[in-house]
DNA sequence: AATGAATGAGCATTCATTCAT
DNA sequence: TATGAATGAATGCTCATTCAT
């Protein structure tokens, strides 16, 4: 499958014009959603001419696919560094909680952009460019489950498949809850207006959450 | 706050038709998001004329939010007669997650426009609409939560308030799990292509995992 | 030429149905033009229904020619009533600005009526109308001030003709003074704010005018 | 007040291409009147696409309100071209009818459309804009009536705003006959046909209307 | 005869994409 | 290579006219 969706041109410009380009990118990608998004603005915000954008990319949907893309990156580079020590189960999970509140607050738009992705039923291409981050996410989460059932942590008579699966559940409606404000309004409204001062709370409880469904008792 | 957003005419037609303009809108609505669904296109797929859509509708907004607010009450009284039985805990958990699976497969498109609708705040008018179904949602499940504290079934040192939120968090990604492509897709690598033919264990496994996390051990 | 532009149903409704619809229609073509001036409009200020609407008039063009008509009709009869007492040319022009003044105030949908129309470049047909009133008041004026000459007491090296036209000029756009917005505001920049409660000077100080223009001195 | 209503890019374009743009507005608008007026088709008479419009007029009105602006200009020219020169009122007078005679007929849309603009109160804007131009006029007339009357010229007997007002309702209704349809056929039934082949007679019998109204006899 | 719901062509405006400079 | 003006297809919405009841 072809992974680049830019033209040999945008890697020819200097680091920091692309960096302008991607983030005026990944902003009016995760706030309008693809199709209210407006190429136009990009390049101004970009402060490039809309000229130079079709210089680089052939199309709106090539722009799109490659600030998925690049969002993909990121966000698998931030897991990757996170389960590359050799913790506990507990530990990781504890240490991804963290990490998803801290993260997620600073690159709002990546999750937003996410969320809006999974929106649309943005042609198969979005699925090719994303599946091998959640085939990454997917078969991380199942193999140290699995490892820890061995280990005796963690109880033997569930699905590691599912259970990795509904922990991921968990991590994502978490991203969505720091980051979109849909989700903003209906966490406040779960747990009061002061959730988004209390992270130690709110991460404290979905450990122990996470801990009585996996733990052995 | 006005919860009528359809002009009297909307009410005189024929059920029937009622529910055809109904049935497009959702569909049109929940694929293509409000900015890019095309009004015409609703019409056509209704068997209306533009000009009639128009005399039901004094815009595409109040169309758009007739939509949602027919959605939200749907789901509101799918809930209902859920929580109406005087069950445990964990016996209305359980029908919670295979009313889930029944009724997410037989109105995937509603489950569709929630979650483009839970991307981006479109206007707060939105937000008033759905507030009143997450308000309702979360003052069930918190309320069931402390009832099951207060009878011993459930760990007393856990915040009510956050325990219900993850718990409803699993529940909006299993729904999404089963009506959008993206996440169909994503559930697939997790647990395998023929997940979807094994609704028994999805179910069994999900309440294992809750049951843990909230069960006094 | 035909001169009704209404179908026969037209004239076998009641009197005050028939006048309840020139009514409406003579607000909504005085107040929009004939293009702006919205058909479902009329039928609803008229208490009818479109399709009765239609059953008098084949089609918005022939409604307005109709309203032009009677609108017509009823000048001429306007200015018949003046003309034909056996008075001098000067109590004639007298009375007429008189009349003005009064029958524009009652009748300002009349004079902006004319206005509009005589804006519409209307197809042909309005003018046809049109005509014989302009014709009427034509000869009207322009015999008189020849009878003036013959006795004596309009100077005799004057265009008849012209000076008729002229006159009619002053007369209309005190008609438009008296009934059309911008006119109004026109009016008030010239002789202040307080003009229209100030008939007397106005109708004095036209005649003084008038006088000095027609009069052998 | 706002006296620009186009964007930047207006004023960089060619002046011939601007010219282009104006002429094809002024001539749909003093046609048609703003509300039928076809946008698609001034962009089409201008030989520009609809796009290149919407970049240089945010919209319908602001293309009106240019077209408008531009056309009060230009009278405004005109008239100061001849209150210039230090004649007497008389001189000044049969100048402006000249004038009238001459520049309407090349300008016949610019009259048209100062037809069509005071038929119906367009917003309160278009007052702002025509207002200056009116009270320039006012001010003008009324105070070369007054000086004319220190001078002994003109009879002291009348009120100077009100006299101004009727000269230039004349010179208005002069305008109006000598562009626009109906008041064409009009002063055609009134003076005959050949009128329009007769500018000497129209002025010089106006001008001994005129004078007769002002002057010590 | 009367009704008024239904129709669909038409217009203002937007925006992805092109191309002359 | 970079620019940004120009293009015109597409879409929300209106309204004269029709026609089943």
């Amino acid at each position: 499958m072809k992974s680049n969706f830019f033209k040999e041109s945008f890697q020819k410009i200097s680091e920091e014009k692309r960096q302008r380009i991607l983030d005026a990118a990944i902003i009016e990608f995760s706030e309008h959603g693809f199709d209210s998004a407006n190429i136009n603005n990009i390049a101004r915000k970009a402060n490039i001419s809309v000229g130079s954008l079709y210089k680089y990319f052939d199309n709106k949907e090539d722009l799109f696919l490659t600030v998925v893309h690049v969002g993909v990156e990121t966000l698998k580079s931030v897991l990757a560094k996170i389960m590359e020590s050799r913790d506990t189960l507990e530990t990781r999970i504890e240490k991804i909680i963290r990490a998803i509140q801290v993260h997620t607050r600073s690159n709002v738009h990546l999750t937003k952009l996410y969320n809006e992705m999974a929106t649309e039923s943005r042609s198969n291409l979005v699925w090719k460019i994303v599946s091998d981050m959640e085939n990454a996410t997917a078969g991380l989460y199942t193999s140290f489950v699995k490892e820890a059932q061995k280990a005796g942590y963690v109880r033997s008579d569930i699905d590691a498949n599912l259970f990795a699966f509904y922990l991921d559940n968990l991590f994502i409606m978490l991203q969505f809850s720091y980051a979109c404000e849909y989700y903003k309004e209906r966490m406040k409204i779960f747990v009061g207006d002061d959730v988004f001062n209390n992270d130690e709370l709110v991460a404290s409880q979905l450990m122990k959450f996470i801990r009585g469904a996996f733990l052995v008792n």
